[in-house]
RNA sequence: GGAUAGAUGGGUGAGCGGCUGAAACCACAUCCCUGCUAAGGAUGCGUAGGAGUAAUCCUACCGAGGGUUCAAAUCCCUCUCUGUCCA
């Protein structure tokens, strides 16, 4: 959630940096007047159950000293009316606030750079050089069935489209991929953890999925409670509600999750292969951190996921997502993008965001800070996305007879 | 599924309907004493919001949500979770 006293205190500031990412100014501005209103009722409501405790107390003193309470008790009675008016009044103000600020999203940081969409997003640079291949390099997913390791017809006959199973070589390999990161990412300090694959509303609020986009995610039939589109969500709320010490910070964890998503929206989009599924496997790294400490955690988690995909010697490019591409939650997003020399072409295998104090603010999550309690900030990134690991790998270590090679550093996690 | 006990501040754990935002202990912080791998003493110490230059004051929160009452951690109802016992 945005900070409701910048928005107050620095309305020109706020407005201009939110409208990089497309949010209204007519939108906060009746969001800072919602919250002005909301201050007004409150000072209201107040004022009247001071008077109203006030009274009560002297009731017991009446009591105790045998005089008379019907006076007193005509004036309480006339107090309690204005009070649930008042209240009333507050609760509605109150929802109202919430349901407007929880739709808004956080504010990019200064140094991201503006743009409409991600043709606008900014190449910071590229890691290894593309092979050259002898012959025309095929798509994943004809080498994928050519090898018999990934399935997509029977996938849909399990359960809808955008489903597909692995078998043999294609299983073991996605094995692989999973110990081989979860170690990988173990050994640069992050602490493997295990969560729940479906979780309640508040966590999905805390994280920033909810209220808005819940048509992303796959809900449990009469129960409030949803498949996680991400480990994100699970591990992040781990610590929601909770004041963490400063001795705790960092606390950098990494898990593996399936994670499920409606991909709502994305019709027509990588119908083809396995680029887009609605159940894919997903190794994550989230950090919470002191505000000080989150540009270099950042930088850490950006070079962890980087360096994974050089242990792997697959080419890749980091690239700066421009403010219309950036999302909800993220006030900066460097997102790693692996080449496919069957597409030709560049894609998305990783995202690292920080989103600051933002999902802090909406999970409670806070430190002692000297005597105060401040919020963390909060930072999620894969490391990496298990399927389109499989297909880079494939379509880069292909071999002319469509046989695949695989990374040397995988071995030891196939047998 | 049935029965039963419970849910209080960072932790353990008291709490008669008003004097309880909450005892005590532990932990933690600062200071004093002490010259030794320790002990003792003093003070402070929940969260959120609001008023004020400030001292300070006000409001809310004792699992969640309702209710009774002038007044609820304390009484009533519903729900959630945890423990134990029975199927």
């Amino acid at each position: 959630m945005i900070d409701l006293k910048l928005l107050q205190k620095d309305f020109q500031d706020v407005s201009d940096k939110l409208a990089r990412k497309g949010v209204s100014i007519e939108l906060l501005n009746s969001l800072k007047k919602k919250s002005e209103e909301l201050k007004a009722a409150k000072v209201a409501f107040e004022t009247l159950q001071a008077a109203q405790n006030a009274m009560s107390k002297e009731f017991g003193i009446y009591k105790k000293e045998g005089k008379d309470v019907n006076e007193l008790k005509a004036r309480v009675d006339a107090n309690k009316i204005k009070i649930t008016e008042a209240l009333e009044t507050q609760r509605i103000e109150q929802e109202e606030l919430e349901s407007l600020a929880m739709s808004i999203p956080n504010i990019p940081d200064d140094d991201v750079p503006y743009g409409k969409d991600e043709n606008d997003n900014v190449e910071i640079k590229k890691v290894l050089s593309p092979r050259e291949f002898s012959f025309t390099p095929k798509e994943h997913w004809e080498l994928a069935e050519k090898n018999g390791w990934i399935d997509f017809e029977r996938g849909v006959k399990l359960a809808t489209s955008r489903f597909s199973v692995s078998f043999g070589m294609g299983a073991k390999l996605e094995r692989a991929l999973i110990n081989f990161m979860l170690s990988f990412n173990s050994k640069r300090g992050f602490e493997e953890v295990s969560v729940p694959s479906i979780v309640n509303r508040t966590a999905l609020e805390g994280t920033g999925q909810l209220p808005k986009f819940e048509d992303d995610l796959y809900k449990i039939q009469d129960q409030e409670l949803f498949l996680i589109p991400t480990a994100e969500v699970p591990v992040t709320n781990l610590f929601q509600d909770e004041i963490l010490l400063p001795t705790q910070l960092p606390i950098k964890m990494t898990a593996y999750t399936s994670c499920f998503r409606k991909e709502a929206g994305a019709a027509g989009r990588d119908t083809r292969g396995m680029i887009r599924q609605h159940q894919f496997h997903k190794v994550e790294l989230v950090c919470i951190a002191k505000p000080e400490d989150s540009d270099k955690i950042f930088e850490e988690m950006v070079q962890t996921a980087s360096d994974l995909l050089s242990a792997l010697e697959l080419p890749h490019r980091l690239v700066t997502l421009c403010s219309g591409d950036l999302g909800f939650s993220a006030a900066k997003t460097v997102d790693l993008e692996v080449w496919l020399p069957g597409q030709n072409t560049y894609r998305e295998i990783s995202s690292v965001s920080n989103t600051r104090e933002f999902q802090a603010r909406r999970a409670k999550i806070r430190y002692k800070d000297e005597n105060k309690n401040s919020f963390v900030h909060t930072l999620n990134g894969s490391s990496l996305a298990v399927g389109r690991t499989m297909v880079a790998i494939m379509e880069n270590f292909q071999n002319e007879d469509g046989s695949i090679v695989i990374p040397k550093v995988l071995e030891p996690y196939i047998n």
